[in-house]
RNA sequence: GCCCGCUUAGCUCAGUUGGUAGAGCGCUCGCUUCACACGCGAGAGGUUUCGUAGGUUCGAGUCCUACAGCGGGCACCA
């Protein structure tokens, strides 16, 4: 048998996925059960200009888990693929690229830079899906989507003429927030609110009084040139100090207007001067304002950010910020400017491009988002969904954030994405229809131009989980996989997407899109930072498969979870040691594989079995359980751990080692072939158990098992190709757990520990066979020493074990206390230093009697016989009772060491 | 300003109905024992202890209150 001795990853991962990917294991349709539940997740949509970050990694991963787990348990299961077309970003890499050639896409026009586009997309674009292979996510590659689809495109129009028709979009002229660079407008969840270290200016203007008296009042402003577009002073109606000046003017300095002072509640007295400029046309607040008081809205800025011809002659056609030192220039040359302070502020800028945000006065299309949220608030608090994972806090974010919900900008002033489907008659009538033809024949003419925008990104990723399966049309995929499992993303999209899909899933199919929705934590770099393209502290997945593997990778992001992690290479160091295990002690089974099969070997009657076949069965049905338990509760941590230690622990240092003699016999033996079908058989069902978290080791040692073939599949794949992604993930059978057995086998690794510890403690050397002594009082328990006689013997490296009543050991013995009142004793005539080991014995003592001392006053406190429950009291006391037979047997000890 | 999370062994983190503090890495000692040195065996390490101070309870890492440090979200910012 030609096996290496180190797992090398590289080969296995070339070679499965694509013949999974072949043989169709991941679409719905291997599954031949009619009956059979379905379990279904869509992917949150990657930006088409991505390339693979850890978030999408951590994000698949569990995806992945999940799915291959409900795969194997025979659900018909569907993780859909596909990709967001990323209007802004997409733009904005295509049109880098067209500068590079001194091309902009306004020498190319609408319609060949959308071409190009689609031509970047298919060269370029979806970098990540390539990678979503090496990662070996089980998505349906039949399925892929992109929202630029002609069915999902469909689908957008659909929505956008069904909620125009009832009146919750609308066309409407308001400030907005607009990208000078982008040129376009954003929603308020495009924008990022980053704090500047700034100015602030106080600005006079002098008060227009009917006597001709001279008085100013001071305004403070971060922004001076929005003055040009003032068109009123603020006050607070409490405010004494300008009382009286409400309801007289100023004279706007620099122009030639007179403008009132008002009186407005959202002025605070307290804060700056009192007194605020007000500006309709370039500043939300003060549009708010503006509309209370019925005050004009004068444009002095214009969307590349430039002073407009309002702005008088000697500022129209600068840009926004020389304009403000002009301005305050200016004011100081007037004796206007009273002071400039230091002033630390947010500034709103482009999520995308962090251009400085300027809002403006626009007419864009909006979505009325008050009947959709109340749906969807209803649906949290009758019917708690989605249930979020964790709970707290996203289920209040999610619910505070609905609460304060305001319309919806979904025009965009681009050209990659849904054009908006509004046509507009000569004499300006709007037609909305979800074609041009439709169109034509509601507007009764062919003289039509279309919406030049397009709509919002999100405006079709919100429709990602119906869209993608065939809506609008009633399509066998739609009835069978929405609503969908799961949804697993990150947290930065809760707004942006999962309560607007939420919304959307209400609106147009009438049932959640999810029933869950699972929060991933972020992985951090080593330092605790966000990994980021600018600090350039990202980690690259893709190196990290190459450096340990991919299946060591994804038990790292399983154990990441819904918690923020530093990323540490040692973990994944550790996991990748851990395959080099699997690796080895499956190398060791297959290099005794003769005369095995799979699946045999536990025939007869489960009571006459060895001790340690009990034991590793009730061990892997817990195992089974709790792995199930775990992933039920997305504890992908937890399950991770479980499955470690069962086959580390359990199956290489204990089940292996116990069966070694036997599995290794030189004479081939009807004994030894059943033993070695034993040990393969758990072997097999342990890789069964890892397989949804590391699909490729598993797959690799899967199919070099003996006896390997298609009668090993789940019944719902019968028929297909023998692959250990198609089996039965194994279910725990409560009548093979045996508690009796598990106690039992902590006697005997409790007595080959106690030994093994004397050992080391006093130096006996490794090769060195010693004699074990084990007095114990119970006849069970001697029974259960006999029976293991041959392996507690290999194990502790013994020559003999003799098992008695009670113990007689020589005076030049180390000794030890087992459980159950037994002792053990290995002479070590020569050896023993008899201060040592009284030394020894009394550190071992003194842990004895700290514990009995806090039982001790545990059961000392009245109250807590009296409330307690009589089982807790009982256990304390067992405890109790069995330090003190320990602690006796340690005098006893010490006395014979005299 | 409002809301939320985190603070447990040197490091990274588990600890889900309150009931004997855990893992991996690192460290110490001993081993090339015929699957594996990416390994095997043994051990130290958390001041009666889980950021600090109180409280509830027979009993608190776990529940409550306040505070501190770190991190996040939202709002405002004339």
């Amino acid at each position: 048998m030609d096996i290496p001795k180190t797992y090398d990853p590289k080969e296995a991962e070339q070679q499965h996925y694509t013949r999974w990917e072949a043989q169709g294991c991941f679409a719905p349709e291997i599954n031949r059960d009619p009956s059979a539940p379905v379990y279904s997740i869509v992917i949150p949509p990657p930006n088409v200009t991505g390339s693979l970050h850890m978030g999408h990694a951590l994000q698949h991963t569990l995806m992945d888990v999940l799915t291959r787990h409900k795969r194997m348990c025979g659900y018909r299961t569907l993780w859909l693929p596909g990709m967001d077309h990323a209007g802004i970003s997409t733009q904005l890499v295509v049109s880098r690229e067209l500068k590079k050639e001194g091309l902009s896409r306004h020498d190319l026009g609408r319609e060949k830079f959308v071409e190009r586009v689609w031509q970047w997309k298919h060269e370029s674009g979806g970098q990540i899906l390539k990678q979503m292979r090496r990662e070996g996510a089980s998505v349906d590659w039949s399925r892929e989507r992109f929202t630029m689809d002609e069915g999902l495109t469909r689908a957008v129009r659909e929505v956008f003429v069904r909620l125009y028709e009832e009146g919750l979009i609308y066309r409407g002229k308001r400030i907005v927030n607009w990208c000078p660079n982008d040129q376009t407008v954003l929603s308020d969840l495009e924008v990022d609110k980053t704090p500047q270290a700034g100015k602030l200016y106080y600005l006079q203007y002098p008060v227009k009084t009917a006597n001709g008296e001279e008085r100013r009042v001071t305004v403070a402003t971060t922004r001076p040139e929005t003055m040009l577009g003032d068109t009123a002073v603020a006050v607070s109606p409490d405010d004494e100090r300008y009382k009286e000046l409400v309801g007289s003017t100023v004279l706007l300095p620099l122009t030639s207007r007179e403008i009132p002072i008002i009186a407005d509640e959202y002025v605070e007295a307290e804060f700056g001067t009192g007194a605020v400029k007000v500006t309709p046309a370039h500043d939300p607040n003060d549009y708010d304002m503006g509309v209370r008081h019925d005050l004009p809205q004068i444009v002095v800025i214009d969307q590349h950010a430039r002073m407009t011809e309002d702005a008088g002659a000697l500022f129209a056609g600068l840009d926004r910020y020389k304009a403000r030192e002009l301005v305050v220039q200016k004011f100081e040359e007037l004796g206007l400017l009273e002071k400039v302070v230091d002033y630390e502020f947010s500034i709103s800028k482009c999520e995308r491009c962090k251009t400085v945000i300027e809002p403006l006065i626009s007419t864009q299309w909006f979505c009325r988002m008050d009947e959709l949220r109340d749906r969807a608030l209803k649906l949290m608090s009758d019917e708690k969904k989605p249930r979020f994972t964790p709970e707290v806090p996203y289920e209040k974010v999610y619910t505070d954030w609905l609460e304060n919900l305001r319309d919806w900008t979904v025009s965009r002033q681009l050209w990659w994405g849904h054009q908006i489907p509004a046509w507009y008659t000569e004499d300006g009538q709007v037609i909305v229809a979800r074609s041009e033809e439709e169109a034509r024949a509601k507007a009764g003419t062919g003289e039509l131009t279309q919406d030049a925008d397009v709509l919002d990104t999100w405006f079709s990723s919100w429709l990602w989980p119906f869209s993608t399966l065939g809506w609008p049309d009633e399509t066998a995929d739609l009835k069978t996989f929405y609503p969908t499992s799961v949804l697993i993303t990150a947290r930065d999209i809760i707004f942006l997407w999962v309560s607007r899909m939420v919304m959307a899933g209400m609106k147009f199919i009438g049932e959640t899109p999810f029933q869950d929705v699972f929060i991933t934590g972020t992985v951090l770099d080593k330092h605790g930072q966000r990994m980021s393209k600018t600090k350039l502290n990202g980690i690259d997945p893709m190196d990290v498969f190459d450096k340990y593997g991919v299946d060591a990778t994804r038990l790292v992001l399983a154990s990441v979870g819904s918690t923020d992690t530093r990323w540490n290479d040692n973990q994944v160091e550790s996991y990748r040691n851990f395959a080099n295990k699997i690796w080895n002690a499956a190398r060791f089974c297959l290099m005794n594989s003769e005369g095995a099969t799979v699946g045999k070997g536990f025939e007869g009657d489960h009571d006459k079995w060895a001790l340690h076949d009990r034991w590793i069965i009730s061990r892997l049905n817990k195992t089974a359980r709790e792995v199930d338990e775990a992933l039920t509760q997305y504890q992908f941590h937890e399950a991770v751990q479980t499955l470690y230690h069962f086959f580390w622990d359990d199956f290489c240092d204990w089940y292996i080692e116990l069966t070694k003699a036997e599995v290794t016999a030189e004479q081939s033996s009807p004994e030894r072939d059943a033993a070695r079908s034993r040990v393969i058989s758990v072997l097999e069902q342990a890789l069964r158990l890892l397989h949804p978290f590391m699909p490729y080791i598993t797959e690799e040692l899967w199919q070099r098992l003996p006896g390997i073939d298609g009668k090993l599949l789940h019944p719902a794949y019968t028929g297909a190709q023998p692959t250990i992604m198609l089996t039965m993930y194994p279910q725990s059978d409560s009548s093979s757990i045996d508690e009796g057995a598990e106690s039992e086998m902590s006697a005997v690794i409790e007595l080959i520990s106690r030994v093994r510890n004397i050992r080391s403690e006093l130096s006996v050397k490794p090769g060195d066979r010693v004699r074990v002594m084990v007095g114990a009082s119970e006849e069970s328990l001697r029974e259960v020493f006999a029976a293991n006689r041959d392996q507690i013997a290999r194990l502790a490296r013994a020559s003999e074990i003799q098992i008695n009543e009670r113990l007689d050991a020589p005076r030049a013995s180390a000794r030890a206390v087992l459980a159950g009142g037994a002792e053990v004793a290995v002479p070590l005539e020569g050896l023993i230093d008899f201060e040592q080991e009284r030394e020894r014995l009394a550190r071992e003592r003194e842990k004895l009697e700290k514990e009995a001392a806090k039982l001790e006053a545990q059961l000392a406190n009245p109250q807590f016989a009296e409330r307690a429950p009589a089982e807790k009291v009982g256990e304390v006391k067992e405890r109790l009772a069995d330090i003190a037979q320990r602690t006796r047997a340690h005098q006893q000890m010490a006395e014979a060491l005299k």
